[in-house]
DNA sequence: GAGGGTTTTGCAACCGGTTGCAAAACAAAA
DNA sequence: TTTTGTTTTGCAACCGGTTGCAAAACCCTC
């Protein structure tokens, strides 16, 4: 069926031995061995199994990739970049969608039956102890985009997102807002905690400013408009929200649209992340830029190091943020 | 370090076939053994591995999702079927970026190493030809979202591009539109080229109807969104156009709303997919529906399927598409 | 051509499971 | 109790690689 190292090794006329050495580097062969093996093996269209090789090296450039955030289109450009990244250094992605899973038991097993060198979880929403489970069944294990702490039990790479709820209080306050809301993602998520919580105490620690708040049932354009729309059902809105998240934001703004409301005049919003879509000359968000790639280079570079030094101390890699000012925050005297 | 075979024998006071029997159900066990090796099992906390397993087997349980589209939002929830609907099924999918890599010689080559069980192609822009590459090499492959033909070389799953493109041509010439343009995808994508073949011949059947074309750069927002820009830049817009794909609608109509121009009433649009956005109100896009659910569906079962029975002919499955009306087509007397 | 050091090579055991086969254990019938 | 038939069990070989170790081959120098 399929060529295996005897068959190269057969028809060079060396031993099986010889042709799994010129197929790793930095072993010992002659030139000479080498090429004989590297003709038969080119003429046998011989390619080497990572499966068994995995099992005696204890290697199998395996990377769990677990997430569960699905609807949020930041994520393609999240999936295509640790895809890209991860083949550019060998490794390959086993994606493990989490949806409607709460349970990282499940997943810790399989990707431990599949022997992965490590795991990356990239979500927003899972929290600290989940990651932990990876960790606690001995796999390397990253957190991208998940929450911070100044002493981590596991690996997390991301944003400070209490500082990002800091960071839009602050632009709504001092553009005079004095009636402000804060329209969260999903409110399980522990970035959404975090950014209210930030939003929060920021607010609350003026005087005269009125705060209110509600929840998305996830992170996506639609749970944004109906939200936003269910708002507006029940009386006048807030004179500006911050919302959890930029999908949110223009899921907001649409209902508002066609509510006839206008954005900035009659209602200022600022968003969180700085997808693509947010500059837009016809959406002009004003947000809040998250470093996605620099997330994501950072995550990989860093479960790479776990894998190889596995004792390394759990640390926290927080990325700084960004205001982004376009059109959808105004001025109130 | 790791639990293995033998520490579970030793254990329960078993032979390690014993063990392995336990673990692979229709296999013969006493159910007192049984009991005796699962409740070793459970105390050493034991996971058999995929690994060694797929080394006698010759079974993974890893199928290769092949996939260049990443910037089209539709295809985050097609990876998001994809990997639930493949999860459920006990297998797991092994993702493979190929953007900006034209050859299938290398993903082929990586897939064969793995020893995945099959591979799922999901895109709408690559050529039999590179399924093909595939099937060559050995591999039980399915093309979903790929050109059909009546005489497949390889499994395909998806549309009838060409009676996408026919069924557009109609909804425009019913409505009365006489200068009618079509707004591809990139122009070597074999959805495109089919779309526009479909749209082409039916148009240019009729009398007095003006035809043009042009291409984005990619199935993206942005691409579409730029490309109209470009023609509305360079003259005045055709009465109606059809866009190779939503987004590219959605990109268009943000363009040309830029610029002033109302969608209907001086430029009309239909687009080909039916992603959710498409049905928002403040959206409302004429499209045709493309039942993604069904082809990724179908899709798993066939290469399951194939899987199972490698002699198998290959087939092609073509689902229907539907016109959705909504709002982005007028009438023209 | 012998002696010494270095590189290359093959043997054989191992990684962690699976499975055909024959022996052992058990159950039922005589 | 013996015979026959059916399950259950363990042995051992195998899946396709890797790698420590000792022997073989090579290269230089004297």
């Amino acid at each position: 069926m399929a060529i295996t190292l005897g068959d190269v090794a057969a028809r060079a006329g060396v031993s099986r031995s010889a042709v799994s050495r010129t197929f790793t580097d930095g072993a010992s062969v002659s030139q000479k061995t080498r090429s004989k093996v590297e003709k038969a093996a080119q003429e046998l269209g011989y390619a080497p199994s990572a499966l068994a090789s995995a099992l005696s090296t204890g290697r199998t450039k395996l990377i769990g990739l677990v997430s569960n955030n699905f609807h949020n289109p930041i994520f393609l450009q999240v999936f295509d970049l640790f895809t890209r990244l991860l083949q550019e250094r060998g490794l390959r992605p086993l994606l493990v969608n989490l949806s409607g899973e709460p349970d990282p038991e499940q997943s810790v097993r399989m990707l431990q039956q599949y022997s992965v060198d490590g795991v990356i979880i990239a979500s927003s929403t899972l929290s600290p102890e989940f990651a932990q489970a990876f960790k606690d069944a001995g796999l390397p294990v990253v957190h991208s985009f998940g929450r911070w702490s100044t002493s981590p039990n596991v690996n997390v790479v991301g944003i400070d997102n209490v500082a990002g709820g800091r960071m839009a209080a602050m632009a709504l306050i001092e553009r005079g807002y004095k009636n402000i809301a804060f329209l969260g993602g999903p409110e399980t998520a522990t970035s959404t905690f975090d950014r209210r919580k930030g939003f929060y105490e920021t607010i609350n620690s003026q005087f005269h400013i009125n705060y209110s708040e509600s929840f998305a049932a996830s992170y996506s354009f639609d749970a944004g408009r109906q939200e936003m729309q269910r708002l507006l059902s029940h009386g006048e809105p807030a004179q500006a929200y911050f919302c959890g998240d930029d999908v949110l934001s223009i899921g907001a703004i649409s209902a508002l649209k066609d509510a006839g409301l206008h954005v900035p005049e009659d209602v200022g919003i600022i968003g969180l992340n700085n997808m693509q879509i947010a500059g837009w000359e016809n959406i002009s968000l004003t947000t809040i830029h998250q470093p996605v790639k620099e997330i994501i280079q950072s995550s990989i570079e860093l479960v790479v190091s776990v894998i190889n030094e596995p004792d390394r101390h759990p640390e926290a890699r927080v990325f700084p943020l960004r205001l982004i000012e376009r059109s959808t925050l105004g001025t109130r005297p």
